[in-house]
DNA sequence: CCGCCTACTGTACTGAAGTACGATAGGCGG
DNA sequence: CCGCCTATCGTACTTCAGTACAGTAGGCGG
């Protein structure tokens, strides 16, 4: 993915280039050019939300990592907040800027280590609650088919989880097909070809919306 | 799983009994008897941190819900950080219970909805974070694997990951043979059978430990 | 009583996945 | 040069998953 830095001078840092031999340099005041993930430095004396938001705009849901010589936890919240997918020190090490990429171009965030600690500390045991969001699957299903489910989300084969739910393979085949069918696997166009326990697994597991 | 109520009298609510009709009460001054998950009705004027804390010690890692008749969202976050695996509200529909339960029966937390709500919003972002601390996998594998490996664990075919990499299918059944070779799918005997892109994707996307 | 839902089950079939037998070709380091 | 690694590929086979044709039985509500 090409990476583009933005600042008020276009400037290229050895850091930067360092990371990213091809890398883009241009200026915060002309992103047309602007492709693949893009890192903004940020200027002194700007709001970094408002800085974020304006840019997320020109840049149509390109994603944003903001650099800032002077990092600062309160501008990384503000600045994740305001929908930049990383934050960090606009004089970071080659690997480290290689690293954020990385994360954020897999649909990953990336934050320094101290901000990380600090969110982890108090959200560490949220993160799971993501399940519970998406456990709407639930409401979809019989409670048998439910039991089913959370064995084969674990990717139990069907001969194990009628095992483990005393019945037989063909109970389990009945119990899989009802999933696909209640949580719609497979009915989208644009999503062709996909109907199996895969899909089954990743909306169960919350990676993948219920349609 | 065993319920287990505790609160200063080993009071037993109807909400608690109807969502689950085996629930064992009890005092909060003698968890001995306290087996599975531990509801922990929170006494008026008691700090919730320290509380937790304590419970936590003398129930040595058992999962810890905090009911509390008069919720607030300090007392929630406090709880949490604490380590408590869920914050609701004490007299909270059966239905709502049960839910708690299963969230935290499956590993994950459960607070109420205004504070899900304010805490998704400033950790939303975040929450994809945690594949970070699990793309360990990428380390095992060839590029050309990982870039297979990503389109597999959304649930690709071989055919579909052959028409996204301009390859044969013989070639991805190659990739994921090697995935299965490098991150020892199946390798172990406490999980025998499974050596599937099924279980590729649940190491990929973070749902279970590379071996 | 009837229709619907849930849970369970058999037989038969097709297609995808995984494995085993190979193979070529290029790059790199000792 | 050789060995190793990476990327690519063919043929053949077995197994599992998913689907289609059914079916029984019990519970519940209109």
């Amino acid at each position: 993915m090409q990476q583009t830095f933005l600042s008020l001078d276009a400037r290229q840092r050895n850091n930067w280039r360092e990371a990213f031999p091809n890398l883009v340099c241009g200026r915060l005041d002309d992103v047309s050019a602007a492709t693949g993930l893009v890192w903004v430095l940020q200027p002194a004396g700007h709001g970094v939300e408002g800085l974020v938001k304006r840019l997320r705009l020109s840049l149509a849901g390109r994603l944003l990592v903001l650099l800032a010589d002077e990092p600062s936890e309160d501008d990384a919240m503000a600045a994740l907040a305001a929908g930049a997918s990383g934050y960090c020190n606009g004089h970071a090490a080659p690997e480290v800027l290689q690293q954020v990429a990385m994360a954020v171009e897999n649909g990953g965030i990336w934050v320094g280590q101290g901000l990380m600690q600090r969110l982890l500390a108090s959200t560490a045991r949220l993160l799971p609650a993501h399940k519970i969001a998406d456990s709407s699957w639930r409401t979809s299903l019989t409670p048998r088919e439910q039991e089913a489910a959370v064995f084969l989300a674990r990717g139990a084969s069907n001969k194990e989880i009628a095992r483990q739910l005393d019945i037989t393979e063909r109970t389990v085949k009945a119990h899989v097909g009802a999933m696909l069918e209640k949580l719609h696997v497979g009915a989208m166009l644009e999503k062709l070809g996909a109907r199996d326990r895969m899909q089954l697994s990743l909306i169960i597991n919350g990676i993948e919306k219920q349609r």
